[in-house]
DNA sequence: GGGCTACCATGACCGTGGTCATAATGCGCG
DNA sequence: CGCGCATTATGACCACGGTCATGGTAGCCC
């Protein structure tokens, strides 16, 4: 575990936030104060939903997702978050417990930023509310597109959206047009991210790397043809 | 169609909502200037998604679905809302159009209030502000829900769901502690909710009117036994 | 390198639920 | 009242995908 070569500082992760980087920079001193980076690596729980916790999170570097445990136990992936963004935010502003579980998907370091701290700065400050405003409301068009192709009953076409998703956040353009997803996502993650089984996972994204789709290899995807991904979804 | 007689005023019915009730008697004023009353009847569409629509509307008598229109064409039903709710609110704050459909579920009336009236006085209200920011989380863990439920699989725990949850909100007692919905549901309806055909949500319901969970009717359903309905979702 | 564990892969089996067909019933309307 | 349409109902068929079983492979730590 050499990872700690790289660890972010408290300030460059909080100035790298898509929510909070525009804070001036008395209110991120402020913040600062009691905020502190933490690791946890990949499979960790960071914390479990239903749970009341005094932090949210900020990704510094690696990737974290945001997981449902439905009743019958198998888990459902709602989010991947990555460097900049912040999560479990949605439980501190209602003061109820946490919606999701929060789980490391790499080896991640992010900063724990008080919720009492961000409470009372966001109190005074309007245009951070309104900031959030919109946030929350894009986040839920995204939840109630998810819904839609969740009920969309084929599990190729729930695949397909998630790559395609997945690629506009996380895609790299590699050499030939290729994307690589830079989340090591396994199959198991694809498949609670899609709402199926590892089985099925596999079984697409192995006949998709035979027709030239994907190039698939342990723990890594990479998208060749998003065209023939569109086509999937479009038909 | 006699449904004139009892045509709610628009006073009443913004003093009915749930978001804009709480408003001072002048706001209310300056918001019914430019409101008027509307009517939609059963399978009316209000507005398409996407399209770009000048008002949004609160619910004064009546049922109006929220509807996604998947890629297949078939449509996903993610709300049904009842008097003193609003809907259309989303794309009003953001600017975009619509993300989902309006239809009518029974007759309905409804208010057509000014999105740019009503942006002006959310500008100037930081309390309407922080009640939206609520709603939205509120909405925003609903959708959480609803696709943890989706992703599920099996077809009987989301019927069993979306009833519960309809009876929460529509759910009226009678005689002998069963539960009468007092949404005109068709099978149709049910089904766009879980996200099935006709067919399996009329086998389903045909079964359980059998075995005494149920008591269904043309476009009606009365809910006999909550706790069986429990019993589904918690295995 | 050897062994362990997580991950990837593939096949067999079969139940759920989608699709299609067909019909009975309820409700509105001329 | 009787016609027509929407809704409810039920059966036959079968594909998709979940489950189980088994084996190969890649990374990782000692």
């Amino acid at each position: 575990m050499n990872a700690e070569v790289d660890v972010p500082t408290a300030r460059s992760v909080l100035a790298s936030s898509t929510l909070l980087g525009s804070l001036s920079p008395e209110q991120i001193d402020q913040l600062l104060v009691r905020s502190r980076m933490a690791q946890a690596s990949r499979g960790e729980i960071i914390w479990m939903d239903g749970s009341e916790i005094s932090y949210f999170g900020i990704v510094g570097t690696g990737f974290v997702k945001m997981v449902r445990t439905s009743s019958g136990g198998q888990e459902l992936t709602a989010e991947i978050m990555g460097p900049g963004q912040s999560f479990g935010l949605l439980g501190a502003i209602e003061g109820t417990g946490c919606p999701l579980s929060a789980r490391a998907v790499s080896t991640v370091w992010y900063l724990r930023v008080s919720k009492a701290d961000f409470l009372t700065m966001y109190g005074q400050n309007v245009p951070l509310r309104d900031h959030l405003i919109r946030r929350t409301t894009l986040r839920l068009r995204g939840a109630i597109d998810m819904m839609s192709r969740m009920a969309s009953g084929r599990v190729e076409h729930r695949i397909a959206a998630v790559l395609v998703q997945l690629a506009e956040s996380y895609g790299v353009e590699e050499a030939g047009g290729s994307m690589r997803l830079e989340v090591p996502l396994s199959r198991q993650d694809l498949a609670e991210l899609a709402g199926t089984t590892v089985e099925t996972a596999i079984r697409i994204t192995s006949r998709w790397t035979k027709e030239g789709i994907l190039k698939a290899s342990y723990r890594s995807l990479t998208i060749q043809s998003t065209s023939r991904l569109l086509e999937i979804l479009g038909d």
